[in-house]
DNA sequence: CTGTACTGGGGTAATTTGGGAG
DNA sequence: ATTGTCCAAATTACCCCAGTAC
């Protein structure tokens, strides 16, 4: 079968994850920058960023351990 | 691996193409006018893209897992 | 040939990028 | 150390409508 690669992954613009950390874009930036958050780049060099990662950061957030 | 032609290349619409990147289907259309992306035209005058280029493309630009 | 969906081209907002300084 | 804001430049999104794809 289809090997699900990153083809197949929702992506979502640096707005729309902010929006949901409630931070600013430029934040998102500097997470994806720093590695923090993988991300993908248009060949224009805007950054497009997988969901199913962000949700799997949010629910991360939840039960937080502050390492 | 080169610019090799494979026969059996499946060809992409520029809307497909655009979901994969989860952009408009115009900006597509940009990164072919600026060569940023190869592509083919129908007699008719629309644009196809490879697969297998598209692929690559998301894949290398992958960039993430830093630190 | 008819009809629906998508595409091409142009033009104009909105978003994103990157660096720098608070 | 992390984040939010300011700036200029680049990239992208949405509007139109005629032509193509199927």
């Amino acid at each position: 079968m289809t090997i699900t690669h990153e083809a197949g992954e929702r992506l979502m613009t640096p707005g729309e994850v902010a929006a949901m950390f409630r931070v600013d874009p430029k934040t998102v930036t500097r997470w994806a920058s720093a590695g923090r958050i993988g991300s993908i780049r248009t060949p224009g060099g805007h950054r497009r960023f997988r969901e199913s990662e962000v949700r799997t950061l949010l629910d991360g957030l939840t039960s937080e351990a502050h390492r």
